[in-house]
DNA sequence: GTTCTAGAAC
DNA sequence: GTTCTAGAAC
């Protein structure tokens, strides 16, 4: 018998990783803490979890897998993800470099195959400060026509430097070996509403919302 | 990250 | 009175 003692994150990996364990699991006792911070259920571990869902997966390949995003924020909104744990652009260093730009080409496949791609414009790029665990490159199309875009963090997370270009992630990566974030990029979510666009200032999300419908080409 | 809703803004 | 935003969520 096997006895393994941590918290759920701990004994969940390794139960993952050891096949012995599997076989066994009859016989052995499990015990763990479950604090609500660290419980996988917590939401801000879903991203961990959706990817693992071949439902909602809609690529992958031996490096990162893609997903459409729970909540799209436009019309086209998927996020590409590392199969390999890792928590945010904190923990990225030279040796990610490779998976980095893997990334970006599996996004830029994603437009590729876009029915949409010649009408609309793309961004790829990551949030400064993510609200979600396990790092996560979004690829987002620039009509935001969502229901789902509702709020003004939400607009400035995508209009604002608080979106950093993939690419630009990429070359401070490989210039710096790290990704630094201005340290008032949470400021910049309280930002006024502007469209990112032609600039104009509007002052509620609906007003916007109605604004943003003079660029559509449709 | 979202939902819910109190009260601010109009 | 209605629309809209923004902070709590144990």
């Amino acid at each position: 018998m096997k006895i393994i003692i941590g918290n759920a994150c701990e004994v969940l990996e390794q139960m993952k990783h050891c096949v012995f364990l599997k076989s066994a699991l009859q016989d052995t006792l499990v015990f763990f803490f479950m604090s609500h911070s660290e419980h996988l259920g917590h939401w801000s571990q879903g991203l961990k979890s959706a990817m693992q869902d071949p439902k909602v997966q809609v690529y992958k390949d031996e490096k990162a897998v893609v997903i459409k995003d729970k909540y799209p924020k436009a019309r086209y909104h998927w996020l590409i993800l590392p199969w390999d744990s890792i928590s945010s652009l904190k923990s990225v260093t030279r040796e990610h470099l490779g998976l980095l730009e893997h990334m970006h080409a599996v996004g830029q496949k994603m437009i590729q195959q876009c029915p949409a791609k010649e009408s609309l414009e793309f961004r790829l790029g990551y949030h400064a400060i993510p609200s979600m665990s396990q790092l996560h490159l979004h690829v987002i199309s620039q009509d935001f026509d969502s229901p789902a875009l509702k709020t003004k963090k939400h607009w400035n997370s995508f209009t604002t430097e608080y979106f950093l270009n993939s690419e630009d992630v990429i070359e401070m990566v490989r210039s710096k070996g790290k990704v630094t974030v201005n340290d008032h990029a949470s400021e910049l979510l309280k930002l006024p509403l502007r469209c990112h666009l032609c600039k104009q200032q509007l002052s509620t999300i609906p007003q916007l919302k109605e604004h943003l419908k003079k660029h559509w080409t449709k």
